[in-house]
DNA sequence: CGACCGCTTGAGAAACCTCAATCTGCGTGG
DNA sequence: CCACGCAGATTGAGGTTTCTCAAGCGGTCG
């Protein structure tokens, strides 16, 4: 596990040409947005999957938004249990709880290879004194983390084991739908053992849970991961509405 | 339940007095941050005990600041299950993500009488256009709920349900004296249910769980509600690391 | 006094867990 | 090319946790 492997680019898609701006998916940025963002921005990183980007209790210089790659947030306890707080994909800003208030009190690990785009902490304060949009957008992002961890607490504290591997499934779907992550491989990436991580669940009954969802005609699981049949259908099973279709801001 | 009496005053405590500032547990504002807020604060509100703050789908015009009193936040699935995601008290900002991202998606009641100043939603862009400072601190506010939540969100999926209670208590013990709430009553005001609902367990087990902790002398539990014996043992046999003691922003 | 709310208790059922063994596909070293 | 080892998925058995149902108790309030 915990592969350290990450290679620094200093050479860089400028941010005027980042294939994730094209997205309906998120909301439009002026050009001065745009240019300032991109002097923001200070290189790229390449991560291994299994590699951890963030480890609890690190004090990092630096924060990331994810190009390309899966990774999660986890937490654990002394004894090794471990819960999955969170899933990040494109687009999403990493490191901005440690980057506000100090310490990171959650690690953050590749799913897949990852290349993030790298900030400076330091730099942050002069973003909330130059552009005020998007000091806007760093809130919305922080209030968006909120309200999907909101849902997820939901879902571990009052939904079955069935509703919620459901859900699961069917969030990570609808987010990499929006992302345009299924043009190659239609797999999500994850192990049994992040579902049961995510869920609070043992392996043993998530596999059994998972097989009945498989039964259903819901979903596959396959040596890489997971592939969704019906949408549609898991989110009805968890009585979930769905994400809201709001175009997004990401830095 | 829920009923809906709340009185408008249109007379109030100016902030440059508020009762909370003087608290080490916040951080310090300058004059100007001060005067800024003292405008943007609206009028004061008075809500009774099991009023509804805001519900589910709302769309307010509001958000608020608690000035006394204890609430909680909380989302329901279609047929009814409820999971209590976090709670209320003096100095939180309510209505953030609401005000940010549009429709409200949970819901917020009080558990004792309530008051609030109250703020207007649109001027919240004047906030981020003067106020470079205040506008980081609603994110480090929207961060700091992130980060409560993920601890919830350890605690809900990897916790057993005696470890649950005694986080939940420890953490709500915790806040309360940050904020010298407990120099009147040292009561937390939750019925069982309150604490089955946020722990993800039924009333019963939620009843025989809290046993256990009164037999170990933890806490004790009254008409009233819960009083704590022995934070420190709770934190310990929750394996919880407590609250940061970092000073806090708070509009 | 009676109704109601919240806490308590017991009993049986369901959900979920641990342990342990097996199977499969894949990469590695020989 | 093959044997081996490993990670991840699968299955069964038996145990524990937690749930539901149901009844009872005590205090408060109209």
């Amino acid at each position: 596990m915990a592969k350290a492997a990450a290679t620094v680019h200093g050479q860089r898609t400028p941010c005027q040409q980042c294939p994730l701006r094209s997205l309906p998916h998120f909301r439009e940025f002026d050009r001065d947005e745009l240019n300032f963002v991109s002097g923001f921005k200070k290189g790229e990183l390449l991560v291994d999957a299994g590699a951890t980007i963030f480890l609890e209790g690190a004090h990092s210089a630096h924060l990331f938004t994810i190009l390309s790659g899966w990774g999660f947030r986890y937490k654990t306890l002394e004894d090794g249990r471990r819960q999955i707080l969170n899933y990040v994909m494109p687009g999403d800003l990493i490191g901005l709880q440690g980057s506000i208030m100090g310490e990171m009190q959650h690690s953050t690990e590749a799913l897949s290879p990852i290349s993030l785009c790298v900030f400076e902490r330091t730099e942050l304060m002069t973003l909330y004194n130059s552009h005020p949009s998007l000091a806007y957008d760093l809130t919305w992002i922080a209030s968006r983390e909120e309200r999907i961890l909101d849902e997820h607490l939901l879902s571990i504290g009052r939904r079955s084991a069935l509703e919620r591997a459901a859900y699961l499934i069917a969030y990570l779907h609808q987010r990499a739908r929006a992302l345009r992550l299924f043009n190659g491989s239609k797999t999500i990436p994850i192990r049994q053992q992040h579902v049961a991580d995510t869920l609070g669940l043992s392996v043993v009954h998530t596999n059994k849970t998972l097989k009945k969802l498989a039964a259903r005609k819901l979903l596959f699981w396959h040596e890489r991961g997971c592939e969704v049949l019906d949408g549609e259908g898991l989110a009805e099973l968890a009585g979930w509405d769905g994400l809201d279709s709001v175009r997004r801001p990401f830095i």
